[in-house]
DNA sequence: TATGAATGAGTATTCATTCAT
DNA sequence: AATGAATGAATACTCATTCAT
């Protein structure tokens, strides 16, 4: 008789959203941007058409929505890694990154797709020249505190060998060796002996 | 009007083939393969729409033929930098791919976005993983002579590296210090003094 | 929470009814019926859609109200203008005609697109003819008291004159000379000493 | 064997361009500009609905090319009713509108409808009015070289009362009395006796 | 009485592909 | 070998209407 409280049209909704976003970020990832219908996503989410209207300007903004909240998510992991030590961050960083490219490969390959296709999504340019540079001044002082001669440069060649790394595994799927090349970095760069 | 030689008709072919081929990498690359449009290919190569399938059977083919190219006219360049040294290989090589990434980062960025829609295009999977296998296998070789301890590894971190430092200049563009890299690479891996 | 009386809910009823069908007129007379959204009117209302429902079972019965209640209104207006001599009665009709021109422009805009739309709204046809016969009858009688030769096509070619003005004022806006046509007009029909 | 000649396109292209056009000006004037589909145009024009496309850039486009078609078709009509007398020229232009209203009031209940949506198409108001003054302009000297005595007004009036019988009969159809009207008006603008 | 989340048919537009010439 | 007019399935997006609360 009388109207839902406001309440639960609040949960009602964020339910709602929260499905359509799961969905797309399935999808995108899977079967790339463009590739990808908005019928499909609605589909995917189990609800019409119009309703993903009703929580998203666009399918673009759809996409937006999903990279900023994908690189803040990131923000609040990594913020988590930081250790005492310099060498106990670093492993931490490198077990993170290796956990993630195990268990959500479709997450990353979203994420590094959506990059390459700078022109055509501008917002996500100086998104991710802000992310690179807050890690390189970072990790730039984890290799000063390790003595490191040219701990700038180290950074940036850290943050390129993850990212390699992560494009190799994504494209090469199984026949990547993401665990010999975790024990070859954990060495490389965290062993206390060296 | 007079009936055309074998010859000439073979020359025409080629001629026409190369210039949508030509037209199709540049529009592939620069705005991603998705985005391009049969008609904006003929357009650039300047030819009628029709004409593309009588060489190419649809445009995946079109991408295919292109890949494929790409891929092999690579192996080419790269046999040229073998020198008899492992340390100058090391550098033509470092040498070459920075030059590569100054001069045609658009088609690097074709090359890199096609190979993470891999799915998709399920050829490229068996490509890339067949000539990383082959470059790890040279790099491997190199590192060995080198008396690295791991050379396996250090191969595959080696291609991890330009592989990420790709991805990371074609996202950040002229924000990307390519040239302290290039000389950062060039004295951890080339310099004989260390 | 307690219930409400009848005559609360009749109350609440009405004024509900007439809050939609006063946003209804004015975006339909602003924006023209097809380009106005039922999400439009509720929000100008500050009803929610569904509430429309309640009282109209389809945007075009909302429509079909408005304008028999805008016909209706009309007559009753109309009625008001009649005075004792004819010529003080064409007076005061050719004044109301340019004072609603200048007052209510949007409003005639919405009766006359929708007057023009005939074939889709049907009863219009027979409303606009209705009140046409009326408005001939009324003003024939009148010029037949002014001794018009022809009385009954005078008041046919009033009424158009009428019509006629009012589109042109619509289309042009400021640029149309309204004020210059009702003196020439009140000459013209309501000059003594002619 | 050899491509169609660029006679035999343009002849193809005409004839298309013509197909459509014709379509698209009666659903538009039958139904209204909103209330037509491109699929419906296409369908009456026996096209496929991509091929509007090839001729067109947009719906509105197409409506535009029509209007402007339609304005400066009168145009040329017009100049031609233009007799050695005024008075003849006056029998010429009010046979003229009356012909036609009987010949295409679809055709005119288009303009008509336009015309009054001026805010959506703002190049309709500027058209509409250079075609208002211009028509005033030469009636207003035809009603000098007859001695009214505000021969301004007088053009104005005229233009109103054509404008505002031309919506009554596309409203009242054929309970309009045409005829009558007509004879009517030629009597009292033409009537050498007078 | 009133709400607003949800629906799905309908819209304009794009584009790979075909085919008569 | 080459053309480009034509096709129609697919796409993102809109909006009148329903209905559980």
């Amino acid at each position: 008789m009388s109207p839902k409280t406001p309440e639960q049209n609040a949960r009602i909704r964020a339910e709602s959203r929260q499905r359509i976003m799961a969905a797309a970020m399935h999808l995108f990832a899977r079967d790339g941007y463009e590739r990808t219908s908005i019928a499909g996503i609605a589909r995917e989410a189990g609800v019409a058409k119009g309703l993903l209207y009703n929580y998203f300007s666009s399918k673009e903004d759809l996409l937006r929505t999903l990279i900023l909240e994908a690189f803040s998510g990131g923000d609040e992991q990594i913020a988590n890694l930081v250790a005492a030590d310099p060498r106990s961050t670093l492993r931490n960083l490198l077990k993170w990154f290796f956990d993630e490219m195990r268990q959500r490969p479709e997450h990353w390959r979203l994420i590094t797709e959506i990059t390459l296709r700078v022109d055509k999504y501008a917002f996500v340019h100086e998104l991710a020249k802000a992310k690179m540079e807050e890690y390189v001044q970072v990790l730039s002082r984890l290799f000063a505190q390790l003595n490191y001669t040219d701990p700038l440069n180290e950074a940036r060649l850290f943050v390129g060998i993850l990212d390699g790394i992560g494009v190799e595994a994504l494209v090469l799927k199984d026949d990547y060796p993401l665990a010999a090349m975790e024990k070859f970095l954990l060495k490389k760069y965290c062993d206390e002996n060296k």
